[in-house]
DNA sequence: TCTCGGGTGTGACGAGAGTCACAACCGGTC
DNA sequence: GACCGGTTGTGACTCTCGTCACACCCGAGA
């Protein structure tokens, strides 16, 4: 992990009001809470938050996936949800200081702001707006969570798909279903769709076969948008 | 449906302090919420909020149980999670004008108290307590649907006990896993836990010969708590 | 009493995915 | 070139759960 220790003051190009979380603050107040921010690298299969334990922050993802997993019963890891560029996390842990029970996984190298819980904090206790936008990400985290809830019963086929079409729009803001997929191992889509490795690979065959996945050159996958998506096939 | 029309004034008996998302607020702030509440009566089966389409509110839970629940791609039902006593719901579609994605279904009779979306949504927006109480609410409700996540991979046996201790947890606030749960039919059960009826009834017995779960007089079911409840048998 | 209907237990079967095993491939390094 | 480790494809088998079918129970009502 690398890290660059920055300036307290704004002015910085740092582009918080791109944030849900922030827009609706004013200037001044987002310069706030970029107070000490730092800039963090990590590489690919690094784990986040674990050595922040006590002293927490807010994480905000610039670029790069990230998988927010936890480890069931029987040692399995299972994959919440998914972050990139636009997404961020630690703010439950700000919010209830709960011990966390999810650890957060960089897929891809990434790079993120970490602000200080402090400021934000004291921000949230102070400015409904915050407080309230904060009320609506965790809501739509919800919905989303939601969604994949009822998703998970169905086929291999259309979790790993789901899981396709969510790596896809994660790797910039805004990104098409239909965006180039980073290259990740078998092993990897497996866990993040649930399956077996082997179950992904025999899916990822017959998926081809039918032209919803195309192989680009370098080995990364992309989508191919059909109409009638049911995967029953 | 019953509805009993209330007085606007405040000193009602009503004990909105006793629900977390109002605890920190002040006395005279909770009477303005109570603004035009109604109290509401539903029969074991009845929907609750496709009525309220426009004119959305708030619903407190005071007596009975309620399954939220979806329908996927192939019309079957999804239940994401169980309300019960000291719970609350409408909170999404004040908080993001969304259409809403699910529905919520009495299990057993309820009686609710229904706040109106005006008042509540005014507060919202001046009183940060308020704001952050429901981001911490959102929060809990999102770490409860992570941590059945985490399980649903897991046996019938096991989806199928988590059911029953979610149920016997709602019966009021505060309740053991141990207390007596509402008699349902195993269909409800059945989908409750995502399973098929006849899987559920399978699995009934299997527990019962394991003296995990007793059969009370009246057809109830009770949770027996044992150490070492991992579900592998 | 018989019958009817809903809820419940259980047997037989099939489909889907996990598991084990192994071969082919690919990119490094020596 | 040979070697090695990690990744990918595939075959055979097993296990779990869904599905279909049916028998049983019990309370309600004619």
């Amino acid at each position: 992990m690398a890290s660059d220790p920055a300036p307290s003051g704004c002015g910085s190009s740092f582009d918080l009001a791109s944030y849900a979380l922030f827009a609706d603050l004013r200037e001044e107040q987002r310069c706030q809470l970029l107070d000490q921010h730092r800039v963090l690298r990590f590489m690919a299969g690094r784990p986040l938050l674990h050595e922040q334990d006590d002293g927490q922050g807010l994480f905000l993802f610039r670029q790069g996936i990230a998988k927010v997993r936890s480890i069931d019963a029987e040692g399995q890891e299972v994959v919440l949800s998914l972050l990139g560029p636009g997404d961020l996390c630690g703010e439950m842990a700000i919010l209830q200081g709960a011990p966390r029970s999810a650890d957060v996984v960089c897929l891809t190298d990434c790079e993120l702001l970490l602000l200080r819980a402090a400021p934000f904090q004291a921000l949230l206790h102070q400015e409904p707006r915050l407080a309230l936008a904060l009320a609506r990400l965790e809501a739509r985290r919800l919905q989303n969570l939601n969604r994949r809830f009822v998703r998970r019963e169905s086929s291999a086929a259309a979790r790993l798909l789901q899981v396709l079409e969510d790596l896809a729009t994660r790797t910039a803001a805004e990104a098409p279903p239909t965006a180039p997929i980073p290259p990740l191992p078998q092993r990897e889509l497996a866990a993040l769709s649930g399956l077996a490795r082997e179950t992904a690979s025999r899916t990822l065959v017959r998926l081809r076969r039918q032209g919803l996945v195309e192989q680009m050159p370098g080995g990364r996958l992309r989508l191919v948008i059909r109409e009638q998506r049911g995967g029953h096939g």
